[in-house]
DNA sequence: TCCCCCAACTACACCGGTTTAGTCGCGAAC
DNA sequence: GTTCGCGACTAAACCGGTGTAGTTGGGGGA
């Protein structure tokens, strides 16, 4: 009985047919602008919500966008950083009612059939795929499901899907020249899965650009965990000549690693130097805080939605949109190594 | 052309009605088993798959449930829990094809808005609500809205939800005991905003079974922040006679806890023990590493799931489910106090 | 042998929008 | 004065399922 009215009660109160109901709404032309004012009136009088299963019955479009983040989630590290984006994608898609859906599987075949079930059922008008590979099994089967969709990561080289970017080539170079300009001359990197386009990039940049300047530089791959990151540390702090600064790959990581550091004997920042490539209340509150790279993530995702949008209106559009490189936020745990 | 098939399609193929195929794969009676059969190898052969906007727009079924967190999600502290419980109601609804609509605002009035929304777009077939308030206004809009919903939290008293409940006051007197145990007689609490149900329950049983015990016993109120767990922690240790425990409502208060007793030269655990009611990567990376309470987040999440079918199901249904008590994991920051 | 009943199906309306193919009326052009 | 054109609107099909009211055929009981 109370139940929400429908375009067909507009339509009956106005005393037009429901279609002329329809084009007013939608801002079509069709009615002439005093019958559209009267129309609109009575939708918001009415309080009228489209019912969102009959749009997109009839039209096609779900109202909804899809983020699948595949990864072990007992042991996820990432969730400030996603939820920022998330939240940044929400805000700038629900102003058009466009709900974001997302949802975490165990790995990346999983997404897959996510991304199958979710086309079959016509439950996303588009997606956004995160974490991207080097070699990206992903990005095939967007494009056999004919799905739009945009990349967080670097722009796919071979297959073109539009991408929101960062440019983890001078976020190291950034690291690399701030480190080396306090005499920082041995420089390790516990860098993330080499399987992650950003991580191989990273790894790359260190590599030029730390040869370049003369300095002795290594990555060490992890799997992300804060155990790889301090089993790294470890690793790295018993040599007989110890990099005098670490670069972590993620806030968990380099908090994990602060912590090696400190039962080990290691004074930071005096003799270890630590920069971790993540911003978040962690690296804020362990002591000595952590040096990062900090960017603007609710800005990336609001970025990433109006990406979206775009590729969802003009499926052909491949415009890809680099964003600004992280800012080097210094805190406590970097300074001059101790000669 | 290579759209996805429907039930016609596959009428056509098996020679019977499209209301025949209906019934098969909905496993309700109307058709011979044989014909049943044909009609479910068909539809696999096919690759079938229920249009759900069809299914939604016909019967009532969105084929999503919907969990709002109302925080400022700049400064979240608990994504890891929920992104835990997110995690364990995906993998419980999954099965079903249901999907978990997860949505950060920025307070109780967006997210009563949210949930105006989505009832009139008929997105959501239940709603879970998180954080519970001691005087909760999204109670009178859920019945209002007539939408299925449990709690996470406290059973609502008053206003009868089913709800999946931890009991936070056995929690805190198990931390209580056990710190009474280790001959702690100076106990504080760094607490949330007691405008949540679980803070004021936690509050409550502090000051009740504390005194039972001869203990002298304060909880400070806060906002969950780093900050204000920072500043609470500064003031309890500039005191003449300072707390030897703190006990913190959040995972994010205690490490900020732990750095500034660390900060004022007050070394931990020798001088001040630390609790946090939350476990998490973060507990187990600072140094010395937090004793706290932990429960298995994702169960939690999958007996949220469990419920809210069950109240889909039958809108009537109050069962509420009473939850294991967390466990205390001792780690490094507790021990017997120094005299 | 006839009738009734029931299982097994079909036909069709329906959900709430969108969209296309008209219809109508009126002013302008010839 | 008839015709053309166009703006404003209506009727009806359609999207892909679900549910209900028939319809049919065959077996069992009287």
């Amino acid at each position: 009985m109370a139940s929400r009215p429908t375009i067909a009660d507009i339509a009956k109160r106005v005393g037009v047919s429901p279609g002329a109901v329809s084009f007013a709404l939608n801002g079509r032309p069709g009615v002439s602008e005093a019958t559209r004012a009267r129309i609109l009136e009575v939708a918001r009088e009415m309080n009228w919500r489209p019912h969102r299963a009959a749009r997109a019955l009839g039209g096609s479009q779900a109202g909804a966008v899809g983020l699948v983040l595949a990864r072990d989630p007992r042991t996820l590290g990432s969730e400030h950083f996603y939820t920022q984006i998330l939240y940044g994608m929400q805000e700038a898609l629900s102003a058009r009612s466009i709900a974001v859906q997302m949802q975490l599987v165990r790995d990346t075949s999983a997404e897959i059939a996510l991304y199958r079930d979710w086309a079959s059922e016509h439950r996303v008008d588009g997606l956004v795929l995160v974490d991207q590979q080097v070699s990206d099994p992903r990005l095939d089967v967007v494009r056999e499901l004919a799905i739009p969709a945009v990349t967080l990561g670097l722009p796919a080289v071979a297959d073109q899907l539009p991408s929101v970017w960062v440019d983890d080539h001078e976020a190291m170079t950034t690291i690399v020249d701030y480190l080396a300009a306090l005499d920082h001359r041995r420089i390790a990197h516990v860098a993330g899965p080499p399987l992650y386009q950003h991580t191989a990039r990273r790894m790359q940049a260190l590599r030029e650009h730390g040869s370049s300047r003369g300095l002795s530089s290594e990555s060490l791959p992890t799997d992300f965990s804060d155990a790889q990151g301090a089993a790294a540390t470890r690793a790295l702090l018993s040599r007989p000549a110890p990099p005098t600064a670490i670069v972590y790959d993620s806030d968990v990581m380099a908090a994990a690693g602060l912590g090696v550091a400190l039962e080990m004997g290691v004074p930071v920042p005096q003799d270890l130097s630590i920069v971790s490539f993540d911003d978040s209340v962690l690296a804020r509150i362990v002591h000595p805080a952590l040096t990062c790279l900090s960017r603007n993530t609710y800005e990336l995702g609001a970025q990433v939605a109006e990406s979206l949008l775009e590729v969802i209106a003009d499926p052909a559009s491949r415009r890809s949109v680099r964003t600004e490189t992280p800012r080097l936020v210094v805190r406590g745990s970097t300074t001059r190594p101790a000669r």
